[in-house]
Parts: C-alpha cells; structure tokens; sequence
DNA sequence: GCAATTTACTTTTTT
DNA sequence: AGTAAATTGC
C-alpha cells in the first residue's frame, strides 16, 4: 500500500483515522479510493477488520470496494461489515430478532406489498380511495418512519385535511406488519434504532463492535439513518462520513441535505477534509459542470479544479423530436466506435424517467449496437416473480399474510373474495393468521365444504414444504414446490407471448437460486429472500459487459464513463415536474449536474422540439439549465431543419383550425416550439365563460387538439379547442 | 367464480 | 401507447 499517489487532501482523509472527519468530495475527487486506502490503513494499522463499519449506497458500491481491498490486505477484508444501511441492518435484526418480538425469518416488504397492505387497511376501515388515494398515505406514512415519528405523535407532525385518517391507517398498518412477522424498507432502519434506545446492553455491544464507522454518500441519508449513526458512534466517535452535497438527488426518499450541511455542528470537535481536484473529467465538462451548479443557492462551498486536458467541447443537440434525438445519438456512437477509440461499454445514455429508454432500445437494435437497460421495470418486481416469491416467503414466515393473500388463489383454486373474507374475518377475531385460520375454518360452517376442502389442499400444499425447510436442498425443495403449483405447467400451456415471457422469468429465477446455493452451500432460503429482496438492478449490472449502458441519472451515480448523453434536457422533463406547482429546481440542477461529472471525455446533451408523451406528441422547450451552461466551452449541433417547417401562429387558437387543414400538406415535423403564444402545459388561458385557467395537459391534433384546463375557480375541464376560444394571457 | 371487456392511469427518481 | 385495475356478463 502505498500512499505517495494520493493527493495531500486525500492523504489526510486517510490517515486521520481518529474522531468525527467530514469529507466534502467532489465529483471525480477519487473518493472511493479515499475510502478503500482507509480501511485498508486503519487495518494495516492493527485494527481488527470485524470493527470496521462501511456503508455504501448500493450493493454494487460495497462489493467493489470489498474487492479492491481485499487487492490491498488480503483475505482479511471478508470480515469487514460492508454494504448498504438497508442490508447490514437486515442482518442485524436477523440476529436480534428474538429482542424485537419477530422471528429472524420475518419477510421484507418491498413498495408494492406495503401498498397492498396498506389498500387492504383501507377497504377493511371503509376509506375510499377516491377520498384518500392509498399511494399518499403509503408516502406519508414512509416520511414519518424516515423522521422517526410514531403514530401517536404523527399528528403534531402533519397537518393536512386527512390527517386523522392517516394516523389511523399508520397505526393498523404497524399492527399488521407486526403481526406478518414483516418488515417494510422504513423498519429495517427503525427498528434497529428503537432496539438500541431500549436496550443500552444492545446498543453498547454494537458501539463495542463497530469501532469505526464509514458512510459513503452522506449527503444522502435521512434522518433515521443520522439517528442511527449518532448512536453507534457515540461511544468512539470514529466516524468518517464521505459525501458531496452537490450530488444529494434523494430528496424525494426522505435524504436530508442538512445532514452534511450540518455535520461540524452535530459531532463536534470534527474535521473537514475537502477533496478539490477531480480526475475524472476534462476541463471542458467540469467547467460546464461547474457553470451549471453555481446557480444553486444552498452548498458547502468549495473549487474543484482539474489538471486533465482542456479535450473537446461539450456538444448540446438540438433534435426534432425524441425519435430523431435517438437516431441522432446513435449515429454518433456508431461513427465513434468505428474509429476504433471507443468500445460499446464506453458509452451511457442518461435520461430522467425510466420510460425514456424505450425509443433509445428501438433505435439501437436498429443500428445494431448493443446495449443493456440498468433499471426499469425491475425483475423482482414482475407479477410471476413476485408470486413465486410469496410462496417461498410463506414456507419460511407463515405469518405472512400478505404473501398468503397474493397466493391463495393462485393459481386457481376456486377460491373466491366472499371465501377469503370469511377467512380473514375469523383469523381476525381468534388473532391467529391467515394460514392458520384456515384450519379453524375448516372446523367452522361459514363456508361450504367445497371451499373447504379448496383452502385445505392450499394449506397442505404450504404445511408440506414448510415442513421440508432444511431438510431438503433448497434447490430442490423450490424447484418442486413450484412444480406442484402448476405454475409454470400454466404459462407454459398458455403459450401467448406474455406466458412464455413469464414462463422465462420464473426459470430464470430458479437458475438464480441454484447459483446462489451452489457458490455459497450454507445459504438459506431466508438468504435468498434478503438478497432479492434488497439487491438493485445497478448491483446486477456488471460494467465489463460490452454494451452501451441505458440508465436514469438517479443509477448513474456514482459511475463514470468516457462518453455520457444526457437526454431529454427539456422544461418539464429535465427539470421534471409534476403538474406545475413549485418543484424542487435546486434538486433537479444537482441531478443534472450529476449526470454531467459522470463523463471523462465526451459530454453531450441533447433535447427535443417535440416528445411524444402517452402517445401524443407535445412542443417542448430546451432545459433551462442549457442555458446555465457558459457558452464557452459549448459546440451546438442540430438535425437539418430544411425539411421542417415553422408557422406563424396567431395568438388565439381559432387560427388553429387554417393550420389543421392545411395539415396534410405540411411536412411531417410540426414545430411550435419556439413560437410565442404558444398551447403548453402550464399556458394561462381566459375563456369566455369559465375565467381565467391554466392548461393542465394537452393531446390530439388539428382539429382534435383537446386541452384540459384548470380554472382559478375550481374547475376542471376537458375542452376542445376547436369550439372552446381560448384566449392566451 | 371466472373470463372478457372496459376503464383508468401512467412518467419521477429507489433502498 | 401500453398496462393494470375495475367492471360486466356468463
């Protein structure tokens, strides 16, 4: 190990392994090394790798960081604790789970089957979900826990209409996670933290065990995560935490800024380190970088500079429309691979909503370059997979019931909704759970006997593998469990295109059961559910793959590569935002800056005149934050616009109509986007009768062009624009 | 109780 | 446009 190539910033950030240190690392700042170089110092230095405490924001993170030190020390470093919060104290709480009243095979509840838990509540209590959508309750319910606010102070925290209500749902929902044996994503933080403020024995053997504790990406925790941190640390106080607050894009999942903003304040006698030169990037895309994030008003302040080249501009694309911005990029990775420079890995399209990544797949098949979508619709997220899941969830946790309720009546076994709720209604009042309800059911005449027997075969289908749990091999005990369901007999007999896709999911999940327990022969099933229940698509995703990489920016961080396209860089898209009430532009800008420090030599950003949005096409306007972007270091390109056509447009949309019929003879890209009474999402209009509104969403054509319109006194309209006169304020 | 058809909703970002 | 949820008809 040698420290002579470490910077003097760098140096201190790894050799000052004593008491509270913030880094403030900069984009490219080399902070992963940084943090490698200091466990692998702190453990050359005597420390026992057992009391060493890192946690990353992926899974992906963690395991190359396992492995570049396992490079520099040696076996050693597999006794590290590595990985993500959610997962280290998953495993916590397997172990502690005997203190907490759960049982250490207690399930992990993702989004969706808290949701479904949580709809449940809401039809079981009588709340409509036009009245109370169950989404919002689910996100209130999340920022609480984040916050630690319990239920019976959730009142003093929240003020809304429905409040009430949801400190209801809020309370039943901890009741029925409680008694699922089941956690939610919140829980695997809390419930760590409620066990240590209760049992000081707990807390210190944690304190005792994790003598230096490291967090990656700290600008980016919340504040459960902080009150974690203060706890565990508060016996040594050998904390280091990394992170840079220009990159803090986690908001909206409950991150709070002011945790490294403040971090000087809340451990004191800290230091901070502040890591300035970047390596990364050339000086073009870090001045752009930088010209972008100096608008933001909140931030630590600090200069990041570079000694790498001036290299070439960055290019902004302007396009036609989405389909033309995919083919335009295409063709630029085409002709830069053909130069033998670059290969296919060497490439990232970085775009802000999952569903931008489909006209990009489309256009790439076609100019045959390889590629691979990171994220998405995420695997384990998939009906099938979820259902199989469930099966396995139930054999090790049999107080699952919502895995049970996914499952019962599928597939088919004649097992219906007034069934099952004769079933819940008796589990609840004998306080038992679903699966063992249904042999109270079978001894009770509130069901037929035909539905009996039906809830009997299900409940000895269950009994008979749970039974088997560790007997059997786990590779086997699946494989035959599934075979008994029928499931993939079902989709396979099915034969639709769908069915066969789902019939390869379930086999590809079984192939990924099998290598799991092969590589690791000690690994239960209960390994295997915290696994998939807590990996991402970006720790599958191995970069050495030699295919262009498609991502949201939110993936991309902490990834760089040579050549990135940020695209779809429009108002409304990039920065995003959500009707037009007043979004968080500060959060975007870092998202965007994020995706820019991501690329070494080539940055490119790219938007379209036009996008087509759920099917309709919509005039766009270029991002705001191109033009935040200082011109010097900038090269514009567009698509030849000889072809393209641009109108004058009067300012009241009863011209529209000349405009439609003369369609036909117009040329195929239509572009209003730089006229000046212009119909967009968030236009303010007058209409003779209704007032003064602002336009909620547009589609159609011609004369079919439909706005919805939300007037300033209350009402929501659909309007066709062809009979309603709009006038634009 | 189930299949077929209609409707509603999606596009924030994810542990 | 494409999918999931809800509703209807058998």
């Amino acid at each position: 190990m040698n420290l002579n190539t470490l910077n003097s910033a760098q140096r201190n950030a790894v050799i000052e392994t004593e008491g509270p240190v913030l880094v403030v690392a900069g984009a490219g700042s080399g902070k992963t090394m940084v943090l490698t170089y200091r466990i692998a110092y702190l453990i050359s230095n005597g420390v026992d790798p057992a009391n060493i405490l890192a946690l990353t924001f992926t899974n992906k993170a963690a395991e190359e960081m396992k492995e570049r030190i396992r490079h520099l020390i040696g076996k050693k470093a597999d006794r590290l604790s590595m990985g993500t919060f959610h997962s280290v104290f998953a495993k916590l709480l397997r172990f502690e789970a005997s203190h907490i009243n759960f049982t250490s095979s207690y399930s992990i509840y993702d989004t969706d089957d808290s949701l479904r838990v949580i709809k449940g509540i809401m039809n079981d209590f009588d709340i409509s979900d036009n009245f109370l959508n169950p989404k919002f309750v689910q996100s209130r319910i999340s920022n609480a826990k984040n916050k630690l606010i319990k239920p019976e102070y959730y009142e003093n925290n929240f003020f809304g209409i429905h409040e009430s209500k949801i400190k209801t749902i809020y309370e039943e929902y901890r009741k029925r996670l409680k008694s699922n044996n089941s956690m939610d994503f919140d829980d695997l933080l809390i419930k760590p933290i409620e066990l240590f403020e209760k049992d000081n024995g707990a807390l210190l053997k944690y304190q005792k065990r994790y003598k230096y504790i490291l967090v990656d990406e700290y600008q980016d925790t919340n504040h459960a995560q902080y009150r974690m941190l203060k706890l565990l640390s508060s016996g040594f106080e050998n904390i280091c935490v990394v992170g840079d607050d220009a990159q803090s894009i986690y908001k909206w999942r409950g991150a709070d800024i002011r945790n490294i903003l403040d971090f000087t304040k809340d451990f004191s006698s800290s230091k901070i380190i502040r890591l300035e030169q970047n390596y990364r990037s050339t000086k073009s895309i870090l001045s752009v970088a930088d010209s972008i994030i100096k608008r933001n008003v909140h931030q630590i302040e600090k200069n990041l500079w570079t000694d790498n080249e001036e290299g070439n501009k960055v290019t902004v694309y302007e396009c036609l429309d989405d389909k033309d911005e995919a083919n335009h990029i295409c063709k630029a990775i085409t002709i830069k691979m053909m130069s033998q420079e670059f290969k296919a890995s060497d490439f990232a399209i970085l775009y802000r909503t999952n569903a931008q990544s489909r006209i990009f797949e489309e256009a790439l098949i076609k100019s045959t370059i390889p590629y691979v979508v990171v994220g998405g619709t995420e695997f384990y997220k998939r009906k099938e997979i979820k259902d199989v899941i469930a099966y396995l969830r139930l054999l090790v946790n049999p107080d699952d019931n919502e895995s049970l309720l996914r499952i019962v009546n599928f597939p088919s076994r004649g097992i219906g909704e007034v069934s099952l709720e004769a079933l819940k209604k008796l589990s609840q009042q004998n306080e038992i759970s679903l699966l063992k309800g249904i042999q109270a059911l079978n001894n009770s005449d509130s069901v037929t006997e035909r539905v009996k027997k039906n809830f009997i075969n299900f409940f000895n289908l269950v009994m008979k593998y749970s039974e088997l749990v560790g007997k059997l091999n786990v590779n086997e005990l699946v494989r035959s469990l599934i075979d008994e369901t029928g499931i993939l007999k079902m989709y396979k007999e099915e034969g639709s295109e769908d069915s066969i896709n789902r019939y390869e999911n379930i086999s590809q999940l079984l192939n990924g059961l099998q290598d799991f327990v092969n590589s690791n022969p000690t690994k239960t099933l209960v390994d295997f559910l915290n696994d998939i229940a807590l990996i991402s698509e970006i720790d599958k995703w191995e970069d050495k793959s030699t295919a262009v990489a498609l991502m949201t920016l939110h993936s991309a961080k902490g990834l760089e590569f040579k050549n990135v396209f940020v695209v779809g860089c429009e108002d409304g898209l990039l920065p995003l935002s959500r009707d037009s009430s007043v979004d968080d532009v500060e959060e975007e800008r870092r998202l965007f800056y994020v995706g820019c420090t991501r690329a070494k030599k080539n940055l490119y950003v790219s938007f379209a005149r036009n996008r087509n949005r759920f099917g309709n096409l919509y005039p766009q306007r270029r991002s705001r934050f191109l033009d935040e972007i200082d011109e010097r270091f900038v090269e514009h390109e567009s698509t030849s616009f000889s072809h393209a056509v641009s109108f004058r447009k009067k300012a009241s949309y009863t011209q529209k109509k000349d405009f439609s019929k003369s369609r036909n003879a117009m040329p195929k890209y239509e572009d209003f986007s730089q006229e000046e009474k212009v119909l967009t999402v968030g236009t303010r209009v007058m209409h003779d009768v209704f007032g003064e509104g602002t336009i909620r969403q547009l589609s159609g054509f011609g004369d079919n062009l439909k706005a919805v319109v939300e007037f300033d006194e209350g009402l929501r309209k659909h309007l066709m624009l062809k009979f309603a006169k709009l006038k634009v304020l």
